[in-house]
DNA sequence: GCTTTTTTTATTGTCTGACTAATGCCCAGG
DNA sequence: CCTGGGCATTAGTCAGACAATAAAAAAAGC
């Protein structure tokens, strides 16, 4: 069993400055009826990680504004009844993705969106954690429709028969199972992967395999929310032809026209 | 002063696994004489963030290699004569830009290069500090030539009276300057950073930032090591001016030509 | 002999409380 | 008005302990 944690200290005047996070659900799970909490996924894990992404969550949401100053280490730390070396851990890792900015003295401050590392994997899944704006999801797909074009372009003239046999596979189960299910998702992201593999260019491949995960995040909410969406499964299927007869020019148009049906349908989703 | 930390254990046998950190150069500044060592430039910083870099550098240049596992926290802390903490700390950093993940008892371990964030900035700026494979560099242009004239296409439609502006008077520092000077290299990433701002689109705007930030150093390198590159300036004039009249066809075209006159030069410096 | 369960053990994870160092701010002196 | 030196505040580093986890090894069951 854990040592009990020395408790919130008698001087609750000290400042009058509150801590706002948002969700007020303990960090760890040391409550007894510990079951599942209807919609949101209990962040499972180490401490310092579910801290960061509590904190990343209300950074993004606007929480905490860009500028402001956190509560400094003691203070959060007691408050979150977590000890400083956690806490401090949680923060390096916002600050190592560009998020806040610590300095003796003065404190940790979040830093300026436009520094943010936005397309950092874990940074887009806290995103999509609460409802992104419209902004930015257009930002998004705007994004995808410049860079997925042109990677099916380029793995169209670099596949190798590998390749397509994998794309091939994961479409199959596609076709089986849809988006609905678990393993559909999961072989939508393998199409996806085989095809930015394809490519040959891993700096195109760490952007878009971000942006794929982001986006699956939006796919399982829709399979969740909106069964009405259009049937992905043939739109892939042109996608993979094209590049299966190494028709660079096709895929470049068909994976446009994917990416366009899916941003329809995303959002629909989110602002009906 | 600081306190004297305790010195490496008698028991230098325990494991035969050397630290195999690179530079041998000691993280803290206090060695007496700690004149520039030529070329390297000595990090300056927080000890977790002098690590991290020195690690980071280390797993992209193959020192680690994917797969490996790092000697465990207290063996490597006291190698390095630092506190369990701050190397805490550091792994925290390369944790959250996808290069290592820890587990109790399997301990920490390189993940696959695949995963690795490789657009973020600090990891880029990490890639350039020794000399990247010419395999990346190719990847990198290729992304930006996906990229950039995109940006600009929609810079030159979206653009305000006062972003204009803003080229207008970076362009100006950079052709008094030229690249040789730093404040003429910080006008350049002025003039991109208008044109970015100008696309409306935080998520290309983060991708780009990080790229133009990550290229900006090999234009320093450049500098130094080989005077005979071209005159990007009317280079810039032209995508400049074509952003200024809402020509997204040509703002596209000039940016297009742009890139790939970088990327000869760029080629021509590290792999003459 | 094989599988399943329990125990061991190595390693990261967390906690505590102290000290160090950087740096913004105020105030005295020019 | 500016300037430089203390002072106070905060992150940074340190040390050593114990807890939790998961892999590996041992024991139990079939």
């Amino acid at each position: 069993m854990r040592k009990p944690i020395s408790n919130t200290p008698p001087d609750e005047r000290s400042t009058g400055n509150r801590l706002k996070i948002s969700s007020s659900r303990p960090l760890r799970g040391d409550s007894q009826h510990n079951a599942a909490t209807h919609g949101h996924t209990m962040y499972q894990g180490r401490l310092h990680g579910a801290l960061a992404h509590r904190l990343g969550v209300d950074i993004l949401r606007g929480t905490f504004k860009s500028g402001e100053i956190l509560p400094n280490e003691i203070e959060s730390s007691s408050k979150l009844a977590i000890s400083r070396s956690a806490y401090r851990e949680a923060i390096r890792i916002l600050a190592a993705k560009g998020m806040v900015e610590s300095r003796p003295k003065t404190g940790t401050r979040v830093t300026e969106r436009e520094r943010w590392n936005l397309l950092d994997p874990e940074v887009l899944g806290w995103m999509f954690e609460t409802e992104p704006s419209q902004d930015f999801i257009k930002a998004l797909f705007e994004l995808r429709l410049i860079t997925e074009p042109a990677a099916a372009e380029l793995a169209a003239i670099r596949r190798s028969d590998e390749q397509v046999e994998q794309m091939r596979a994961a479409l199959e189960i596609m076709k089986r199972d849809t988006l609905q299910t678990e393993t559909g998702r999961r072989a939508d992201l393998e199409f996806h992967h085989a095809l930015i593999q394809a490519t040959s260019n891993e700096a195109l491949a760490s952007l878009s395999s971000s942006i794929e995960a982001a986006v699956s995040w939006t796919t399982r909410y829709k399979a969740r929310h909106n069964a009405l969406t259009r049937d992905p499964v043939p739109d892939h299927e042109r996608v993979f032809e094209a590049i299966e007869r190494r028709d660079a020019g096709g895929a470049r148009w068909c994976m446009e026209s994917l990416i366009r049906m899916a941003h329809e349908d995303t959002q629909k989703t989110f602002h009906p």
